[in-house]
DNA sequence: GTAGTTATTTGACTTGCATCAAATTGGATG
DNA sequence: CATCCAATTTGATGCAAGTCAAATAACTAC
């Protein structure tokens, strides 16, 4: 409660209404008429503050919302029965988390947040209800789930062909282009994520990703002290992610 | 037209209806009241026949459909500039194709018929358009691109995690599983794909899919000749695909 | 049937990345 | 600021699976 006033005042002068929200361009309210705005604002309810490593939910909560991250970071992973862990995708501010989930009792993973982070939530069933009445944002809907299939499949085909090289690049530049578009700069950001989370995801040994990265460095792609980096050279990790697709040409 | 008379006298006696449809407890119908088949009918297109390695549409056409497959199977794969392919699904009876390919103009990969193969055509401006009437059908098709997802996560993490022999047993046990779902043999089938499509799926070449399987067969757990497949020990391919955890808990 | 083509199998060799081990850095806490 | 614990980096070594090569085997079409 407390913590949720205190937030509501850090970006001075916004409400905690979709219509003031920076992100409505990104999020949900993106799809739906300036009228229609109102039934979307009455059913999202102001999630509260999550601390570095606070799970937002895991796969023993009962499935009951999807979360729009409103700032910070959030990863999402599966854990199996023995406790390995699979890191499945990283959430930045404006993107929906927990769509994976809409097909069972429980949410098929656990969401943990990266470092301080809040959330806008969405109770399923109310959204549901209004994608019912409201086509834009059923459309919306599906054209984020679909979305996030491709964006899956991508991943899939990173791992499944590409050198640790390959997906690091890859990695780099579809964070670059996702701070780009909330109007960051895409050449100078914080990493969320540990190198750990990122070996993780990208299915290889820590170690791999640190000797990468300072492969990177010495070859003046990238700068990158502990968690900042700086992508001098954007060109050179495009190339990077296309050199495979070259080499299979000829 | 011929065509699709004729497939109608295939499984004789069956109309094209949903309600008759011999897979209505797999496909859409499934979530729909008796009293609203009738809508869905409405907008189901009887679509045509196609032999093997027919596309059923590729990355260039424009997406106005999704695809329920009828008889046969279908193989989806995205096709990169370079041409190289990354198969991304097999689809079987009962299993809808598309879902993918709704968040763009064009749809978001290729399919093609891996053998002789009938599909249902939903157009998904009528879909949508029904789903935005039908809570339960809307529902349903959160579910099942909830589903997609949950499976395309799975992927990664088979690729991303584990031995050949892994990939391998997981997909053998999950094409035994979906043809116990249509109440065919789950231990004796006949594989609906090319070695080489194996191999392209679980990212690995064609060689190891194809010494993995004479190993299966050397152990005894497998029985194959060419695409006729028999499982003869589940319990040891799904203690294969348990190995990998078991020995990460110790 | 037979030639031509493609799919599958088997073997020999190579390699990118994992693993193991240990040093170094960075953050958190009292 | 000193201690502790976790994260990151660097080096040395081994192996699973890729690559290359070549021999079947299975289809296709005439």
């Amino acid at each position: 409660m407390a913590q949720a006033l205190r937030f509501r005042q850090v970006p001075p002068a916004l409400k905690a209404s979709c219509q003031q929200c920076s992100l409505s361009n990104l999020c949900l309210p993106l799809a739906v008429e300036e009228n229609d705005l109102g039934s979307l604002e009455e059913i999202v309810q102001q999630g509260r503050i999550y601390n570095r490593g606070e799970h937002i939910f895991d796969q023993s909560t009962p499935f009951r919302s999807c979360f729009a991250v409103k700032s910070g970071s959030i990863k999402t992973s599966i854990i199996s029965e023995s406790g390995e862990e699979q890191v499945t995708g990283f959430f930045m501010p404006g993107e929906l988390v927990g769509l994976d989930s809409m097909s069972g009792e429980s949410y098929a993973c656990t969401a943990k947040a990266l470092e301080r982070t809040s959330v806008c939530e969405f109770p399923v069933d109310k959204l549901e209800e209004l994608t019912g009445k409201l086509p834009d944002l059923q459309h919306h809907m599906y054209r984020l789930m679909s979305q996030e299939i491709q964006n899956s499949h991508q991943l899939a085909m990173l791992l499944s062909k590409n050198t640790a090289e390959e997906r690091i690049a890859a990695l780099l530049l579809s964070l670059s282009s996702r701070f780009q578009r909330r109007r960051m700069s895409p050449t100078n950001f914080s990493l969320p994520m540990a190198r750990n989370d990122i070996a993780n995801f990208l299915g290889l040994a820590v170690e791999t990703v640190s000797r990468v990265f300072t492969r990177f460095q010495n070859q003046g792609v990238i700068r990158a002290r502990g968690r900042e980096v700086e992508l001098l050279d954007l060109e050179a990790l495009q190339l990077v992610t296309r050199e495979f697709s070259r080499q299979c040409n000829q």
